[in-house]
RNA sequence: GGAGGAGUGGCCGAGCGGUCUAAGGCAGCGGUUUUGAAAACCGCCGUACCGGCAACGGUACCAGGGGUUCGAAUCCCUUCUCCUCCGCCA
C-alpha cells in the first residue's frame, strides 16, 4: 500500500518503518511550504480522496478524458495513469521488504546466539533497502496526488456541452421585466442620489472595487440578508455563522484549491485564507466526520462575508457594485445521501428556496443550466439564476445552484455509514440564497420610480423599520 | 504572547522497547436461555491501500511529522489540538 493512500482518521501516512515516513502525504499542500510550515491537507486528498476514486478513473479513463475536455481543463490523464502504475509497483516492492523486516523482527528475539548476528545483518540490509525505496515512492506519490486533485467530477448527462456563457441553456423565465415610461437609472446613480453608498472614501484607504454602504443602504443590506435567513429557517435550514478565515485544507477540501488559489486572499503569517463563500466552512464543518445516514440530509444556511480577489477580472464590471472584493452572502449547503434521485430533489429544493426569495423581492429572473465549460472542477451540474438588471438591459447572475456529487466529501474526508454498515461519501449541494450588494442592483433598478425614489417590496418593509420607500436626498 | 497539564479503537481506560493484529469495561451486532423482555452466558465487533473473480494474503495506522533502534503506542525532538493559570484584547 502506499502509506499515503490511507484516508480517514486512524490511518496516517506513516510510511514505512513507521517513523521515517514519507513526506508525500504533504505533497499537495505546498502553498506555505516555502516558509517551512506544515500544511494541513485533508488526508483524504491524499489518496482515493481526491475526487474520483482512482479505481474508477482506471476503469473509465475515456469518460474522465471527456470530462476534462468538456470542462476545458488542462490535464493529461495519461500522466496520472502512469504515476498510478508506478506508484503501485513501488508500493508492492516496498511492502514485500517491510513484510520481511517484520518477519525478522519477530525472529531476532527468539534466535540463538549463533543465528542472531546473521539475522540482524539481514534486518539492517532490509531497512536500508526500504530507506531507498521510500523517497522514490514519496516522489511518485507527490506527483500522483497533485494530478488527482486536478481530476474533475463527471458532468451529469443533462449538462449541455459548451465553451462559455453563451452555451448555457435557458430553462425558464419568471416575472416580466418592467417597461419604463421614463429613462431608468442604473444602480450607481440610484445609490448615489439616494445616499445609500460612499464610493470615494473606501477607495482611498481600501483600494479599487471597495465601497461602504451607508444609512439605508446598510440597513437595506441587512434587511435583505435577514429576509433570506428567515425564509431559509422557515424552510428547515439550520443557520450557521461560520469562520471565514480558514486553513488550506478547507479550500482544498471544497475544491477551490489548487486551481483557484489566485482568487483567494491569503494571510501568510498565519497560513490562513479568506473564503470566497461560506460554502467552504459549511462543508468543512464535517470534515473527517462519519455521518449517520439517518442524520441526512443536513441543511445549512450560512451567513458570512465573502472575499474574492477577482484576479484576471481587471477592467471587467468596474462600474458599480456588481463585482467587488468583499460582500455578504447567505448560502445554502446540503449534505445528502449518495443517491442521485435524492440529490436531484434537494438540488431543486435549493433552487426553489432561492426563487422564493427573489419572489419576495419582486425581481424578475430566469434560470439557466450552465454548460460544461462553465461549471467548476467539482460540479456535476449547475443552474444559474440571473436577475433582470434594467441598467444593463440584461439578465445577470445573482445565484448559482450546484450539485457536487461526492467530490467535496472525498476531498474533505466526510463519510456516511449506510444501512448495511458500509461507508460511503455523502453528496453535497449548494446554492446562493442572496448575495449583497449585487442583489441591490436588480432590487433598486427594478423598483425605481420616475422621481428617483425606490419603492421597497412589501416583504422588506418590516426589516426596514417600517420604511416602504427610499427617497432621494 | 508566557507558564503548566493532557491527547490510545464509537466511548471510558490499561499499556511505557520485542509475543500490541492494544488488556478490561461500556455501547453495538449475532446466538443460547426465556411465554416475551430483562439478566446471565457464548461469539462477533476499526479504517485505508495493494494483490486476487473470490476465499484470502500483505502493508500501514495508538493526535501530525521527524529521529534513535534489528525492532517503538512505548525513548528523543518538533508541530497541532484541547484544558488550567497569567498577560493582552473586540
Amino acid at each position: 500500500m502506499s502509506p499515503l493512500s490511507c484516508g480517514p482518521r486512524r490511518c496516517r501516512s506513516r510510511a514505512s518503518t513507521g517513523r521515517r515516513a514519507l513526506r508525500a502525504s504533504r505533497a499537495l499542500g505546498g502553498l506555505w511550504r516555502g516558509a517551512g510550515c506544515p500544511t494541513d491537507l485533508p488526508r483524504s486528498a491524499i489518496s482515493g480522496g481526491a475526487m474520483l476514486d482512482i479505481q474508477f478513473i482506471r476503469h473509465n479513463a475515456d469518460r474522465v478524458r471527456a470530462a476534462i475536455k468538456n470542462k476545458r481543463l488542462e490535464l493529461e490523464l495519461d500522466d496520472l495513469l502512469a504515476a498510478d502504475k508506478e506508484r503501485r509497483e513501488i508500493t508492492t516492492l516496498l511492502e514485500q521488504k517491510r513484510a520481511r523486516k517484520n518477519e525478522l523482527s519477530a525472529l531476532i528475539p527468539k534466535a540463538g546466539k549463533d543465528d542472531r548476528p546473521r539475522l540482524v545483518d539481514e534486518a539492517k540490509q532490509t531497512r536500508s533497502d526500504i530507506e531507498q525505496l521510500e523517497p522514490r515512492l514519496a516522489e511518485v506519490q507527490r506527483r500522483f496526488n497533485d494530478l488527482m486533485l486536478r481530476v474533475p467530477s463527471l458532468p451529469r448527462p443533462e449538462v449541455p456541452i459548451g465553451k462559455g456563457e453563451d452555451d448555457n441553456v435557458e430553462i425558464r423565465r419568471v416575472g416580466t421585466p418592467r417597461t419604463f415610461d421614463f429613462t431608468p437609472r442604473d444602480h450607481v446613480d440610484l445609490m448615489t442620489s439616494l445616499g445609500l453608498i460612499d464610493w470615494d472614501g473606501p477607495r482611498k484607504f481600501a483600494g479599487g472595487r471597495s465601497y461602504a454602504l451607508v444609512g439605508d443602504g446598510a440597513l437595506l443590506e441587512m434587511a435583505i440578508l435577514r429576509l433570506a435567513v428567515d425564509t431559509l429557517i422557515d424552510r428547515g435550514m439550520m443557520l450557521v455563522s461560520p469562520p471565514v478565515l480558514v486553513k488550506e485544507r478547507a479550500m482544498m477540501g471544497t475544491g477551490y484549491f489548487p486551481l483557484g488559489v489566485e482568487q483567494a486572499y491569503a494571510v501568510p503569517a498565519d497560513e490562513l485564507f479568506l473564503v470566497g463563500t461560506s460554502e467552504v466552512p459549511l462543508v468543512s464543518l464535517h470534515c473527517d466526520d462519519t455521518l449517520e445516514l439517518a442524520a441526512l440530509p443536513i441543511r445549512y444556511a450560512g451567513i458570512s462575508p465573502c472575499f474574492r480577489r477577482e484576479a484576471g477580472a481587471h477592467g471587467k464590471d468596474t462600474r458599480g457594485i456588481y463585482r467587488v472584493h468583499q460582500f455578504m452572502k447567505v448560502e445554502q449547503v446540503v449534505f445528502c445521501p449518495p443517491d442521485e434521485a435524492v440529490a436531484e430533489k434537494l438540488h431543486y429544493e435549493l433552487l426553489g428556496n432561492a426563487e422564493a426569495i427573489l419572489a419576495k423581492l419582486e425581481i424578475p429572473y430566469r434560470v439557466a443550466i450552465a454548460c460544461t465549460g462553465e461549471i467548476g472542477l467539482g460540479q456535476t451540474r449547475k443552474h444559474e439564476v440571473e436577475s433582470w438588471m434594467p441598467g444593463r438591459s440584461a439578465y445577470s447572475e445573482t445565484h448559482s445552484c450546484s450539485t457536487l456529487g461526492d467530490f467535496q466529501a472525498r476531498r474533505s474526508n466526510i463519510r456516511v455509514r449506510l444501512e448495511d454498515g458500509t461507508l460511503s461519501y455523502p453528496y453535497t449541494l449548494n446554492n446562493t440564497a442572496v448575495a449583497s450588494p449585487r442583489i441591490l442592483i436588480p432590487l433598486l433598478e427594478n423598483h425605481q420610480n420616475a422621481d428617483g425614489s425606490v419603492t421597497l417590496p412589501e416583504a422588506l418593509v418590516p426589516y426596514m423599520r417600517g420604511k416602504d420607500k427610499l427617497l432621494p436626498r
